[in-house]
RNA sequence: UGGGGUGUCGUCAAGCGGUAAGACACAGGACUUUGGUUCCUGCAUUCGGAGGUUCGAAUCCUCCCACCCCAGCCA
């Protein structure tokens, strides 16, 4: 695989944030400094929905030459672990983001949150509510009717500081108080109806251990940590829309430095889910082999898979972001794929289901070395011998005995041309007696037309790949194809659920594949292009010396497949 | 039926009052030692609908319709 040669960069299509930069760029809005983060929270692996989100927010920060920071929204101990952390990090990393020395966590600023916790309350925008968790539901009200204020909203300061400080140290029960905000429980954005700051959760956490039995809020954090920071555009999506009046509620009482929240539509995909809880599902009921199947639209999966950072990066830049929920086709992921593949990965020759070809007019002992082009796109990747003899191996489906109309690959006495060797004529085959299946074909070969060409001009409509039977290297090959039958899995409509539709073929494996012998010392995770089948990649975990194990990351276009299914 | 959003080609998506970009998909054709790649060509007289303003509207106004999100001490 050819390192890429300069910055893959798709290009750049204007878009609401864009605008929105450039705006405040004009207005020379914050000193035209331009800071975004990106907010994961360490409960889960991450899929190619965070990548887009990745990839704006390191993308517009490197656009705008701005910093863009990675924070870890680690606020809730109860579903959070170091994991996650890590491969949060690690494939952020492998995306080919940097957030330099700006690894930040929410749990960094506990203790000023607590402070800032505490002069909401002097503020008497904050109190200590010692309702408990069903009576709160209650006292919110619904879509339609408004809330009820709670009995302890008119707690004196003191109370509050000193019931929120015992909190603090511990002295009450999970669920026992919570710290609210003070705002007004008629607001028909239920958001405002004094939500929730802080609530008590005896529980250790993975970074701050048991200092803390107080933990704070989504909304109480995340505007602040954002206001820490510095982060001037703080980009999230759809659903934290009706969050904003709240987050702007918290920054202005505290009078803080003031980030503007912009809101954008998550990706979505065909074919697929992209919700970490239904990820999680498929990984735990064992429905693929974990968070890095290749089936899976993780990170992790999608690299195992074969998948390249730049092909990812290209995708998300293409599909655009916008406001309106949309779902992308998975076709445009494998197209920008095969773009990049077809661009840096060398070709190399495999036989996915071997059939055996005996070149009669062939000399038994000889064995010829021929020169193939190891990318044809890209000519300084030069060439490589590959060793020819008498008996061979071509793919199965590249005969047919009874050739339909524009099959023009082998069958009885037609000619080929086996790629970069001779053309081979067939005129023989041979069946098992009892079952009717094709065990071997015997052809001749044209001396003339060494490596691939005729002088004579004559024209072959075929080119087969093969490998020498002699030669070759034996693999394993899992086929992949897409995880669930049906476009839009999460529709669980009358009663179904999602796991009803994984695709039973979504995992084939062959155990019988040749390959040419240099694939013998293929580097684990590499990638090359099967001459006419597709991209395959060294499987970086399963692949050994003993045995070679290739993933098929993506299939070459097949037209034939086309013209054929018409017929 | 409260609030917040969104509706432009099969799928994404530009467009910001001057007469519908681009990409994918799809369909033809050329080239080809990968039925790959590449290259041509075609693909929205119309922007959810109906009215209105204007010389001129996808863009402004009015009404209507559809879809998404919100009642966690999750994020």
């Amino acid at each position: 695989m050819k390192e890429p040669s300069g910055p893959v960069l798709a290009e750049l299509t204007p878009n609401f944030i864009r605008n929105i930069i450039d705006n405040d760029l004009n207005s020379n809005k914050n000193n035209g400094r331009i800071m975004t983060r990106f907010p994961p929270e360490p409960n889960g692996y991450l899929h190619i929905g965070h990548a887009k989100s990745i990839c704006l927010n390191f993308g517009l920060a490197q656009e705008y030459n701005g910093l863009c920071n990675l924070r870890f929204d680690d606020t809730n101990p109860a579903k959070e672990e170091i994991e996650y952390v890590d491969s949060i990090k690690e494939d952020v990393k492998w995306l080919g983001f940097d957030w330099g020395n700006r690894l930040y966590y929410a749990s960094d600023y506990f203790e000023k949150l607590y402070e800032y916790a505490l002069s909401l309350i002097k503020k008497e925008k904050a109190y200590v509510c010692s309702l408990n968790a069903e009576e709160i539901r209650k006292y919110r009200g619904t879509l339609k009717e408004p809330g009820i204020e709670s009995p302890y909203r008119n707690r004196s300061i003191e109370e509050n500081s000193d019931l929120f400080e015992r909190m603090k140290k511990g002295e009450f029960p999970n669920g026992s108080h919570v710290l609210r905000a003070k705002i007004d429980m008629s607001s028909p954005n239920l958001n405002m109806r004094d939500p929730v700051l802080y609530r008590i959760l005896h529980a250790d956490h993975h970074r701050t251990g048991s200092n803390w039995c107080i933990y704070p809020m989504y909304d109480f954090a995340h505007g602040l940590s954002d206001s820490i920071e510095g982060v001037t555009h703080s980009i999230c999506t759809l659903e934290f829309e009706d969050h904003r009046p709240l987050y702007d509620w918290m920054l202005d009482e505290l009078n803080v430095f003031h980030p503007q929240q912009i809101e954008f539509a998550r990706l979505n995909l065909n074919y697929t889910v992209l919700s970490k809880r239904k990820l999680l599902e498929l990984v735990e009921g064992g429905f693929v082999s974990g968070w890095d199947d290749p089936r899976m639209p993780s990170i992790s999966g999608l690299r195992r898979r074969g998948y390249t950072p730049e092909a990812i990066r290209t995708f998300c830049e293409r599909i655009g972001v916008a406001k309106s929920n949309s779902v992308v086709d998975m076709a445009l992921l494998e197209f920008c794929l095969r773009e990049d593949l077809n661009k840096r990965s060398p070709r190399v020759m495999g036989v996915l289901n071997p059939l055996k070809v005996v070149i009669d007019n062939y000399p038994e002992e000889l064995v010829e070395e021929f020169d193939a082009i190891n990318n044809p796109e890209d000519s300084s990747m030069g060439t490589r011998k590959i060793p020819f003899s008498r008996e061979i191996y071509i793919e199965r489906e590249d005969f047919r005995e009874d050739p339909p109309k524009k099959f023009f690959r082998l069958s009885p006495g037609r000619e080929v041309r086996l790629k970069s060797a001779y053309y081979i004529t067939c005129v023989n085959v041979v069946k098992d007696e009892n079952t009717g299946e094709i065990t071997q074909l015997h052809c001749t070969y044209d001396p003339k037309t060494r490596g691939g060409s005729s002088e004579d001009g004559r024209k072959v409509k075929g080119t087969l790949h093969w490998v020498s039977a002699a030669h070759c290297v034996e693999a394993q090959v899992r086929l992949y194809d897409r995880l669930f039958t049906k476009e839009n899995p999460a529709d669980e409509k009358d009663g179904h659920n999602f796991k009803e539709f994984i695709n039973p073929k979504s995992l084939e494996i062959l155990k019988l594949c040749k390959v040419e012998p240099g694939l013998l010392k293929a580097l684990p995770g590499s990638i090359y292009q099967f001459e006419r089948l597709g991209y395959f990649c060294v499987d970086n975990k399963e692949s050994s010396e003993n045995l070679l194990v290739f993933n098929r990351t993506v299939t070459l276009r097949d037209s034939w497949a086309k013209i054929e299914k018409k017929q």
